[in-house]
DNA sequence: CACAAGGACGAACGATCGTGCGTAGTACCC
DNA sequence: GGGTACTACGCACGATCGTTCGTCCTTGTG
């Protein structure tokens, strides 16, 4: 309902949504994206409650907004910086664009999806879905890239490019949730040297 | 306060306390720890709110005593099974036992402590803190039976051994996730197989 | 310029949250 | 076996939650 694209929007309303949204996004990060609440987003965007509810007509309208406008971030913040590498390169310039991604704050609670899915992975739902549908993607993103290296014969074509891009995304994985903790750069210290060496060892004879 | 041990404590209120814990826990990895609430919680135990709450003094204190709750029944699940092994036969039984606690729904949203830590390591206080060092732990215990594994010969000793155990258990955490999401053993297969090659290409030479 | 429509507001709603209090019942120690 | 202290309860509190409503203001269109 909420998501009703037909519906006309003034310029000065879609600038509040995406100034709201981007707040939610940071916040969400940081109290949970179920525990966000209307009242502390409307403040620190110095909207009333009533205000910022109607622009998304319940709170799962917000938290689904919230969750497409986090995807543009991360396309923002990781897909473009790899946008114009292909094959090996495109697989390393992905991970260091992850890396950049968490340690620079983009969200202060480090990568908005990995926490938004750990808390929703049991809570039916659209929002749910979309978390999910977010992962598939990016998953398929990094097998893709697999794949094109083993085209251009860079990766050995024995490797399963599903199974390299889940060690991958294990590794940055776990190297947020590090970083989050610790506010330190051992843990993606660590998973970059998982990841150069795993890669090394997958490279083609 | 509510962990004062030498509070003097009934029999009943101890098995109260008990099958209070339990729940919770359970209840935590689907709710969220902080989205838990006293009158959900009460009610599926068949007590009072207030009869739950005076048990542990706070909703803080019901979060640490959940904590320590979950904490024995991941060593009565992970470690235990692994007590009688050594070295690098360690290291394999406490990532089979992990598997098995995973997949078997000792928790029904997966491991307790990667949904516990991940919601609440933005939040300070001795909640977060508590998770802080079972995560510690965990990490340390890996990483012990690595030095064992290499002591006996095992691994090679130029293996770093904290790094061994990053890696497996961003496998491990990334293997839970992928379980809660898809309720499949795929992830956890491919986990198995990024630590058996793993630990493959440790073996001393 | 006028008019339809979206944007933002304040006030209020029912529900639920964690918490405090007074009290009745009961297990355990001397 | 009596008395103390823990267990558990019902009730009520203030706060906060998401949501609804009526109203005023502003913007864009014909």
């Amino acid at each position: 309902m909420s998501a009703n694209e037909s519906r006309r929007r003034r310029r000065d309303g879609e600038q509040s949504r995406s100034a709201i949204l981007g707040e939610a996004a940071r916040l969400a990060t940081v109290e949970g994206l179920g525990g966000l609440s209307l009242a502390r987003l409307a403040d620190t965007v110095g909207m009333s409650k009533s205000g910022v509810f109607e622009l998304f007509g319940s709170k799962e309208g917000l938290q689904l907004a919230t969750v497409d406008s986090a995807t543009s971030v991360f396309e923002e913040h990781v897909l473009e910086p790899a946008a114009n590498a292909n094959g090996l390169a495109r697989v390393h310039a992905l991970v260091e664009a992850f890396f950049r991604y968490v340690e620079t704050d983009v969200f202060p609670g480090g990568c908005f999806f990995a926490s938004a899915l750990t808390e929703l992975s049991m809570q039916p739902g659209p929002v749910r879905d979309r978390l999910v549908a977010f992962l598939e993607r990016w998953l398929g993103e990094l097998a893709a890239a697999v794949r094109e290296a083993q085209a251009e014969g860079a990766i050995d074509p024995a490797e399963d490019p599903d199974q390299l891009a889940f060690e991958i995304e294990a590794a940055l994985f776990f190297a947020n949730a590090g970083f989050v903790v610790a506010r330190t750069p051992e843990a993606i210290e660590r998973a970059r040297r998982t990841i150069e060496r795993r890669l090394g060892a997958a490279t083609a004879a």
